[in-house]
DNA sequence: GTAATAATGTGAAGAATATCACATAGATAG
DNA sequence: CTATCTATGTGATATTCTTCACATTATTAC
């Protein structure tokens, strides 16, 4: 599928094209030129139509693209047309949201194991059915059920040790919640989601104007 | 302060600098030379000296950089050397955990107000003290407030007509969970936490390789 | 006071990314 | 079947961002 070396940003893209389109879709839109798509991303249209070029040519000249095949499609580029497996790490309040929120399952992704220290929350059951376990058993438990992205919801103190017990457990791609960079091998990928840092681009903005 | 056009990459570094400066700090280490710095950031060591040549020289030539020093030069550039009111609108999940997560009061900034649509959420109180307002008056709740910055945790059907809402009570900073992109007149900087997409990016990267 | 050392600050080179602009090709109508 | 229209796909161009490499300057030791 993939010939030359894709820019990340194009990546992130696609997963943005995805939703929007997903959004026409219900809107029972069939047909979507890269001009009204890009509008609606707040992108440029030439960029989508690079973006989507990296992979093929999925447009009709003249028309646009067919909204319900580009889903289709930009899933297949991602590698989204097959279930994920997901394990939380850390049921504070932070991870408790985030198991509960709907997006994940929404978007094709399950979890399959929840993992914390707390003797108190461990054996608990959660909302959607799952048993969380301690995370002693973590590596053990995710290779037992098969999963594919470990989510770190974790204090940033307890981050890279959990980090260090996912690799151990085979798994290769890492969502990280906590405000610390983790050190993984380079066959582990790793995303940090860090809202502070978000913050703190919006008060530079605040303070010295755009 | 600000002369040249300076990246956002630049600004989201510098964010990621000063938390491990203060990390550091906290491990009662004086000086730092870009490049160990570096290595503990995960950039490169030329990278961290021109993110802070943008705004003027911190360093010692053949010494390195004074940790306290530097976490207080950043925070001076970022503009966090004042404290920031914060509204947290959408108090699902995502949102009750996110006022009750610690990072953001650590990092200085305040929750001023809180706003939901549910009756049954609607008066009570939070443990931080906050008492819910509904979305109804969000326009005089921050203006009364002085709040600066609106954070969205609200589906994201709602988050646009949010997003008018704060724009029309005043704001101009957004920090947006819901996962669409909202539009905003250009004085309004809006920063997304977007983690489907993350989560795509890794799903990416598990199924082609890095 | 001088030399050696070390790590900054920065101009220049390089890489990566985004935008422009137009040739191309599918669709539709006459 | 031909002409017209429209929006894609893409080579060329522009821009932005990163890395290199070294001259510069504070410090320390002799």
């Amino acid at each position: 599928m993939k010939f030359a070396k894709i820019p990340m940003a194009t990546i992130n893209r696609l997963s943005i094209y995805m939703r929007t389109l997903q959004e026409l879709l219900e809107d029972e839109v069939d047909v979507i030129s890269s001009e009204r798509l890009a509008k609606q991303c707040g992108v440029n249209p030439a960029q989508i139509r690079k973006d989507l070029a990296y992979f093929g040519e999925f447009g009709v000249r003249g028309v646009g693209y067919r909204v319900s095949d580009l889903v289709n499609q930009i899933k297949e580029i991602l590698g989204l047309n097959r279930p994920w497996n997901l394990a939380m790490i850390g049921l504070g309040n932070l991870g408790s949201a985030l198991i509960r929120h709907g997006n994940f399952v929404k978007h094709g992704y399950i979890f399959t194991a929840a993992f914390d220290t707390d003797p108190q929350k461990v054996g608990k059951r959660l909302p959607n059915g799952l048993t969380i376990n301690h995370v002693e058993e973590l590596e053990d438990v995710i290779k037992e059920r098969e999963v594919h992205i470990g989510i770190i919801a974790t204090p940033a103190s307890s981050a890279q040790s959990v980090a260090n017990q996912l690799v151990l457990g085979g798994i290769n791609g890492i969502l990280n919640f906590a405000p610390v960079q983790i050190q993984v091998p380079d066959c582990c990928h790793v995303e940090n989601v860090d809202f502070t840092i978000k913050l703190d681009a919006i008060a530079y903005h605040l303070s010295f104007g755009s």
